[in-house]
RNA sequence: GGUUCAGUGGUGGAAUUGGUAUACACGCGACACUUAAAAUGUCGUGCCUAAAAGGCAUGUGGGUUCGAGUCCCACCUGAACCACCA
């Protein structure tokens, strides 16, 4: 054998592996720390693996099989989630029953996985399809239904044409089904939800007598908690972006309820019922949710949603009821789609009632329209025009009053960004600044005076008369402007409102004085600009620095099209007592207020809702509840578990699950009384069945639980996850809520299921495009396989480029890799058998490379950054090839460190060194920090930062004797000839630069 | 429209986190072996310049620094996600 031929070397070996089961098998008895290294479970389509797959199957497998090496008890399964609509729509085609064509799918998807070489631990297989398995995804959902997470209502749903169900708001795309791409309808519907919205926060405990030290004890309160969906993602190593896509699926926004009075135009109301009103006090106002109560003295109507209640109970006093009726028909029939495409805002006003604004006492027309969401806050708004785009926008059309009540504060400090740490104030203490009012035709003088810093910090006198009077002395002697009339003095303690950098928080420390310009002095402003922008800066050229960038646009756009929303914090104006305040403090001191004088209170409120989990379909796990004519809705008793899927079923979807069709599977007893009963026909979300799937690899065949509590505190949580993307809300999300409350309910005593996350970046075609079938640019791992090997194919999809990123496949850079592995099998010539183990010290160069090798391969596996690892590995290739006799034990180091890259090519070498185990038996190599530094560096010479020459030097050279070097050299010379050193920079083991 | 990330040779990508820019690989070119091709091997390969010396180069323009691909500001381009959530 001297030519390299994987095609007979990896089937041999992967035959050989399978025999051998302690090289890939988890170890439940194990003392070793444990490792479970997860791949989210794949669907098994009949397309078979794609490069995606191989790319991260290949990820896990180089770390579980690095860790494996390093001593530690390894788990790392695979399963497959094999519920869901493509199988079912497949099914509906060429009525091949589902389990058929998912087995066939199975079947295929593994051949590959071990044609690749991946070593995963099969006794602990497993398929969310299997009655088995599915008995226990039953079982979590009546977990949750004793435990009251798990509920039935009538609500308005999003519903798919074409795929005939219902759909999770997560499965919904721009207003389309996530799967078929059609339009979404809302329709009314009684359903399955799991009460996901309980776990947003954190939680307290709820089972004590269960829990051993579960829980997190918080500190003041001495009480134990689960952490919630948003603060549990602080303490898990996650992508960034991920995290963030969570959190802004969540939605968490702080705000405030208003209640505004509702009054009625006519005296003597009478309602529908026939009462008068009103009923009760609480009936008397409209509740209106908004997290910018700082311009509620801006507000100018309030608007409901065309489904809020308040149209009914009123409907007597509405004049004109029916014109209201007619608006709501026609947003009826709107899909959401339609509603988010319609531009303009469509809206009617609802005559005869009027609500009051507690903090004006203003009496406020109210409107429905279709841009306030029914579902969100309180499904009503009290409108701002002049800070809110969509209002804005309402307002515009229907020519309704807009008043300002914010000011924008367009300033940031000139310089700031300069100041260094060390230097506590900045270098101008005083500022000018005359702005061209936005909205009126006068002008405004603006001027900074510093607080010196003690002054600030504790405070200082609020009104300091005299410093107001240097202020104004100020402007005059620079703008020579005598009529200044003070108008505001912005509260002191700004920062955020100026946009500061945090880390130069500390300077923020300026007082700012408004002071209007009469008009007449204005005129003889000479040096107006007006070309430019019309703001004039008078004391500073570069002042328009001083400008936010938001501030900045928002000038222009102002100066262009004349008006323009502010929907940003700033300070209030026109609004009583509050005036002056920054938005925040405002919105703070209002809220006091409402909740003094019971007409509001602080509120959160959140985007996410309840996660919709009943289905139509037939290819799921069936929901385990009985409806008894007589006692009602029954849970499935624990020991009648699997409820299981009917097979005397016709796939066709009607609207209606297709178990709803199967006598033998609708007609039960009751097990409560006995009597007559029928069973729920709709099936659970697959992404239930994918929610828990982790615990149960600890204990895959266990009959009496969904997994043994010891086995899980040995097994889990989860060490490192790694899967797509496009996953990071619904699945990861799911997944976490299950973990929460098997926590909250003591059955485990972790709260996130992965500690570590990482996804794969999507590998493009050739082209750039994504792989698609449509357009003929799919690679076929099978095809790539039969050409180079799997080793070549696992390599160079590690190599192509870091884990994460998206990256195009080059058909031509395989061969590279395929050169690689092929010389690394001839060097195999070049071994020279030592008569004495190692000798190394022969050759100082290599023995440094091989422990730098050590040092990079190790480092890069824990890092995951496989393309560098790879790199390195050449290199130590390309340099043990220039050798003539190879030392065995560099040889077998190549290998050790080449095996969880390349298992098969590293287990031939291995055996064909005369190893009798596997090289996987073998211990992971250590790196000797001595040797990884080198004796000798090239000593960078520069002059001015630019390099002008090279010299070998010693690696602790000292800084004197680096200096001499410098001065010796005759490059370094001809540069500084003649010229005064300034300066001498020494870096150690690196450079020296001279500055001239 | 918003948020986030990115932009380095002909290509995929490196760069010890502020210290020799372009590692490793593909591609390309020359040469060797061969009747020839493939395969393999050797050498070369950012741009300007015949070459050396030198200069210019990390999307563009500024800034900080002895020194910037890396930090700061603005702009341009691209990608991903979210999008009437008050």
């Amino acid at each position: 054998m001297d030519k390299y031929n994987p095609k007979f070397i990896e089937p041999k070996w992967q035959k050989l592996w399978e025999e051998k089961p302690d090289l890939y098998a988890a170890d439940n008895d194990s003392q070793e720390e444990k490792r479970f290294i997860l791949d989210m479970f794949p669907y098994p389509s009949g397309e078979g693996l794609h490069t995606g797959h191989v790319e991260s199957y290949t990820a896990t497998d180089i770390v579980s099989r690095y860790f494996r090496m390093k001593g530690k008890n390894v788990l790392h399964p695979q399963g497959w989630d094999a519920f869901g609509l493509p199988a079912e729509n497949y099914a509906i085609k060429t009525k091949i029953h589902p389990e058929k064509t998912t087995k066939t799918a199975i079947h295929n998807f593994k051949r590959q996985m071990n044609m690749m070489g991946f070593a995963y631990d099969w006794s602990r297989e497993l398929n969310s399809s299997d009655p088995e398995y599915y008995k226990w995804t039953q079982w979590f959902f009546l977990l949750l239904y004793k435990n009251g997470l798990a509920y039935k209502k009538k609500a308005k749903v999003n519903w798919c044409d074409s795929c005939k169900t219902v759909l999770a708001n997560e499965q919904v795309e721009d207003g389309k089904c996530e799967r078929c791409k059609n339009p979404v309808r809302q329709k009314d519907l009684e359903q399955w939800f799991f009460k996901i919205t309980d776990f947003i926060e954190n939680k307290l405990f709820a089972s004590r007598t269960r829990a051993t030290n579960a829980g997190h004890t918080n500190e003041k309160s001495g009480k134990t908690y689960t952490s919630g969906l948003l603060s549990g993602l602080d303490k898990i190593d996650w992508p960034e972006s991920t995290k963030m896509l969570q959190r802004n699926w969540i939605g968490r926004s702080e705000g405030a309820t208003v209640k505004f009075k509702i009054v009625s135009a006519e005296p003597s109301p009478v309602r529908s019922t026939g009462h008068t009103l009103p009923i009760t006090g609480e009936e008397e106002y409209l509740e209106v949710f908004t997290t910018r109560l700082d311009t509620i003295y801006g507000c100018n109507y309030a608007v409901v949603a065309p489904e809020h209640k308040i149209i009914d109970d009123y409907k007597s006093q509405i004049t004109n009821y029916d014109e209201v009726r007619k608006y709501l028909e026609s947003v009826k029939g709107k899909s959401d789609l339609d509603r988010m495409e319609a531009k303009i805002k469509t809206g009617v006003e609802i005559k005869g009632l009027k609500v009051i604004n507690p903090f004006t006492n203003e009496e406020l027309p109210l409107y429905a329209a279709d841009y306030v969401l029914s579902q969100y806050g309180t499904g009503a708004v009290m409108a701002v025009p002049a800070h809110d785009e969509r209002d804005w926008e309402f307002a515009k059309k229907y020519n309704l009053p807009i008043n300002q009540t914010i000011e924008p504060c367009f300033i940031t400090i000139n310089g700031l960004d300069k100041v260094r740490e060390d230097q506590p104030f900045v270098e101008r203490d005083s500022i000018t600044a005359i702005v061209k009012h936005w909205k009126e035709e006068s002008y405004i003088v603006l001027k900074w005076k510093q607080v010196d810093w003690k002054t600030f910090i504790t405070g200082g006198p609020e009104n300091d008369q005299s410093f107001e009077e240097a202020a104004r002395s100020e402007v005059l002697e620079e703008t020579g402007y005598k009529n200044l009339k003070l108008i505001r003095e912005l509260p002191r303690y700004h920062s955020q409102f100026y946009h500061i950098p945090k880390k130069l928080n500390r300077f923020a420390h300026m007082r700012v004085f408004y002071f209007k310009l009469e008009n007449d002095e204005h005129q003889d402003i000479s040096d107006i600009d007006k070309e430019r922008h019309e703001v004039v800066w008078v004391s500073e050229n570069d002042i328009e620095k001083m400008l936010t960038p938001e501030a900045h646009k928002y000038v222009w756009k102002v100066l262009k099209d004349g008006e323009k929303v502010f929907t940003s914090d700033g300070v209030l104006i026109d609004s009583d007592e509050y005036s002056g305040l920054t938005s925040e403090e405002a919105r703070e001191k209002m809220a006091e207020w409402l909740e003094k004088n019971n007409l509001g209170a602080r509120k959160v409120n959140y985007k996410l809702r309840d996660w919709l989990v009943s289905r139509q379909r037939y290819w799921g796990a069936p929901i385990p509840i009985i409806y008894c004519e007589k006692c009602g809705t029954v849970p499935v008793p624990e020991e009648d578990l699997p409820v299981k899927l009917p097979t005397d079923v016709d796939f066709l979807p009607t609207g209606e699950s297709p178990l709803k069709y199967s006598k033998s599977f609708q007609n039960v007893k009751c097990p409560v009384c006995g009597g007559k009963a029928t069973r729920e026909s709709d099936t659970m979300d697959t992404f239930v069945c994918s929610s828990w799937y982790y615990f149960r690899y600890a204990d895959p065949k266990n009959e009496k639980e969904f997994a043994d509590k010891e086995l899980i505190k040995k097994w889990l949580p989860v060490d490192l996850y790694v899967g797509g993307a496009e996953h990071s809300v619904l699945h990861l999300l799911y997944a976490r809520f299950f973990t929460k409350v098997l926590h909250n309910l003591g059955y485990i005593d972790f709260d996130e299921p992965f500690l570590k996350l990482r996804h794969q970046g999507i590998i493009l075609s050739e082209d750039g495009r994504k792989m698609s079938k449509s357009l003929g640019n799919v690679v076929n791992p099978d095809d790539e396989v039969k050409k180079w090997g799997a080793d070549s194919l696992r390599i160079f999809e590690m190599f192509m480029g870091p884990l994460e990123d998206a990256k195009p496949w080059n058909t031509k850079g395989i061969v590279g890799v395929y050169r690689f592995l092929e010389k690394v099998y001839k060097l195999a010539k070049a071994v020279r058998i030592e008569a004495n183990g190692s000798k190394s010290g022969i050759n100082k160069k290599l023995d440094s490379l091989v422990h730098k090798t050590i040092k990079k391969v190790t480092e890069d596996i824990e890092a995951m950054r496989f393309n560098t690892a790879i790199s390195q590995l050449m290199i130590f290739t390309n340099e043990l090839d220039k050798e003539k006799e190879i030392p065995i034990t560099n040889y077998q180091l190549l290998i050790t460190l080449l095996s969880p890259f390349a298992p098969h090519l590293s287990e031939e070498l291995w055996n064909s060194l005369g190893n009798k185990d596997s090289v996987f038996k073998e211990k992971w190599p250590e790196y000797d920090p001595e040797l990884v530094k080198d004796e000798e560096i090239e000593l960078v010479l520069q002059v001015n930062g630019k390099v002008r020459d090279r010299i070998k030097a010693d690696a602790d050279l000292s800084e004197e004797e680096a200096k001499k070097i410098v001065l010796a050299s005759e490059k370094v010379r001809a540069h500084i000839s003649g010229k005064e050193i300034k300066k001498v920079i020494f870096v150690k083991g690196r450079l020296v630069n001279i500055v001239i």
